[in-house]
DNA sequence: GCCGTTTTCGGCCCGACTGTTTTCAGTCG
């Protein structure tokens, strides 16, 4: 897939033009492209090859014939021209907060600073002071600035950023004025990754609540501080935004900071067309010049107000967003509470943390009627994979604790290897056994693109296989999604009647949400898992929920919203 | 550079905060 590298030079192409002086509408349809590509649920090589370029929002002819230059020679002309005339490296300039396309062009212009390099030389030697519009506060800032990005400040996965957003949303829920409080931002979108935190508050006293929130012990530095917004660094670089707003504009507020921001520049389409108003504040009829409120406390009755159904936050992206803004109803989602077992979870008998017996507890907590435990196979002994001794052990030690149990049933799983020839690690009398087989790569990540999707089709074909594991391999922030033909996987997961598993363990989250809103719109079957390898990771299916729901999945396409007797029979054999 | 249910030309979403200024530009979301 090379969405994203051509996202990325769309994106650079933006920003140069923009240092350049160049038309702001024209940069703007750079940024808008590249956002419109990166968010492709499509390899955009297919879409090339069927002359379909155009069909993307925001490409038009001049945009085609770049990226069709791109795709096939590897090189973009216009972009090799651009920075001929201007540094590529200035693009890292760019990056430093505080620091955007026109103090870039200044520093380059006046200093010749063309790296990030260049720009902490200059600030450290003073030489930035006395430029127009800079004195010792700006050049304190890009320095600090320049740590900042130095640090790696780069996205966090949705369960880190739950986690820091959570805690902050508990200690200012507990301040006496603090009337509601909620997440937005990419965060309450549930994107797999999300760069910093945006928190709403509506408060009765907006100066006191703001300074609780700038005095919070995980505040390591405060960026800014005002009446309505405020902005800390936590301690381990975790950028967090507040805003409080009025009751009355609260819900206006909420969905204007969950954007998405093309999601906002529709609704404000939307909004002129019936000369209204958006902004975060509420709704307004303008008509004859005159101003009037018309909505604003709550996100539904905004939307009502433009004539809008409500929208589910993890609906509000570019993809599939098209049928939304007619007034339609969208669908109705697949909801954590629909989950009635999972049946990827780990054990003592491999390289999980608690018993089968404690597993299998947490499940009827959660209110699951079943729960397979799929510990590795043999071969990934680095996890202490299960041997066909033990698995007649494991088998014995599951019909145990069966009869003891009432309304609820462990199923006898396993994550079985696909080996780097696409041949599985149990034979299939062994598998044969099993309630559930999950299959997954754990190996071979780096092999060619047709070798590695040999292998999962390989195992799609194989009679007893459930479902694919984790199947993109994906490890969020640390290894990329190996390279497989998506399409292929997708085709014949659906001929053999095999699932593809949504893992919601959090730096997995694989299927992300362009791939499984893919492959639903292919006809696939999902599961959802957790990979819990410990009792309190099956917490995670939260997250693994927010995915199916961003890809427009239904209670209807995952087979562990079904009870356990109608879960058997929907799956393979 | 894109786009069109009044348009193939003339529009293109909106506001807060900061740091620099005495009214605003730049950055950010």
């Amino acid at each position: 897939m090379k969405n994203k590298e051509v996202a990325d030079i769309l994106d650079r192409m933006g920003t140069l033009l923009e240092i350049k002086d160049e038309n702001i509408f024209k940069i703007r349809a750079y940024h808008k492209a590249a956002d419109n590509i990166s968010a492709l649920s499509e390899d955009i090589e297919t879409v090339r090859a069927e002359n379909r370029l155009a069909e993307i929002p925001g490409v038009g002819k001049a945009l085609v014939e770049k990226i069709s230059e791109y795709l096939d020679k590897g090189k973009m002309s216009a972009y090799e021209k651009l920075v001929k005339e201007v540094p590529e490296t200035i693009l890292d300039v760019v990056n430093i907060p505080s620091v955007g396309p026109k103090k870039a062009k200044l520093f380059y212009d006046e200093l010749k600073v063309k790296s990030v390099g260049d720009l902490k030389k200059a600030a450290e030697q003073g030489r930035l002071l006395g430029l127009p519009g800079i004195q010792q506060k700006a050049v304190d800032n890009i320095l600090q600035g320049i740590k900042v990005v130095a640090a790696g400040q780069e996205r966090m996965n949705l369960g880190k950023a739950t986690a820091v957003a959570e805690e902050i949303i508990g200690q200012l829920t507990k301040q006496k004025e603090v009337k509601r409080v909620s997440a937005a931002g990419s965060l309450r979108r549930c994107k797999e990754t999300v760069r910093d935190i945006d928190i709403l508050v509506e408060s009765s006293e907006p100066a006191k609540t703001m300074e609780a929130f700038v005095s919070l012990p995980q505040v390591k530095k405060v960026n800014a501080h005002g009446e309505t917004k405020s902005s800390i660094l936590t301690g381990d670089n975790v950028q967090v935004d507040v805003r409080i707003v009025e009751p009355k504009s609260f819900g206006a507020a909420l969905l204007y900071f969950t954007g998405s921001k093309n999601f906002n520049v529709k609704i404000r389409q939307i909004a002129q067309k019936k000369d209204m108003k958006v902004n975060e504040y509420g709704i307004f009829s303008v008509k004859n010049e005159r101003e009037k409120y018309l909505a604003g406390k709550t996100e539904e009755e905004c939307l009502e107000a433009l004539g809008l159904a409500y929208i589910p936050p993890e609906l509000r992206e570019d993809i599939g967003e098209k049928d939304l803004f007619s007034g339609k109803k969208p669908p109705r989602l697949v909801e954590l509470k629909d989950i009635k077992g999972e049946i990827h979870v780990h054990s003592t008998w491999s390289d999980g943390k608690n018993t089968i017996e404690e597993m299998a507890a947490k499940a009827e907590e959660l209110g699951y009627g079943y729960l397979a435990i799929s510990d590795h196979s043999a071969r990934l002994k680095i996890a202490g994979g299960v041997s066909p001794e033990d698995l007649l052990k494991k088998k014995k030690e599951i019909d145990g604790l069966n009869k003891k149990l009432k309304g609820f049933r462990i199923l006898f799983g396993t994550e079985v290897e696909i080996d780097s020839e696409g041949n599985l690690d149990y034979d299939e009398k062994i598998l044969s056994g099993f309630d559930v087989v999950v299959a997954s790569v754990h190996t071979g990540f780096e092999q060619p693109k047709q070798r590695l999707t040999s292998r999962i089709v390989r195992a799609c074909q194989n009679k007893y296989v459930t479902a694919i594991g984790h199947p993109t391999g994906v490890h969020l922030g640390k290894r990329e999604p190996y390279d497989v033909d998506f399409k292929e996987i997708c085709k014949v997961a659906v001929e053999t009647n095999t699932a593809l598993e949504i893992n919601a363990f959090p730096v997995r989250l694989d299927l992300n949400s362009s791939n499984a809103y893919y492959a639903r719109e292919k006809g696939v079957k999902f599961v959802i898992d957790t990979d819990a390898h410990a009792t309190r990771h099956m917490e995670y299916m939260r997250f693994g929920i927010s995915i199916a729901r961003r890809a427009w999945i239904e209670k209807s396409q995952v087979l562990n919203t079904l009870t356990v007797e109608k879960f058997l029979k929907a799956i393979k054999n």
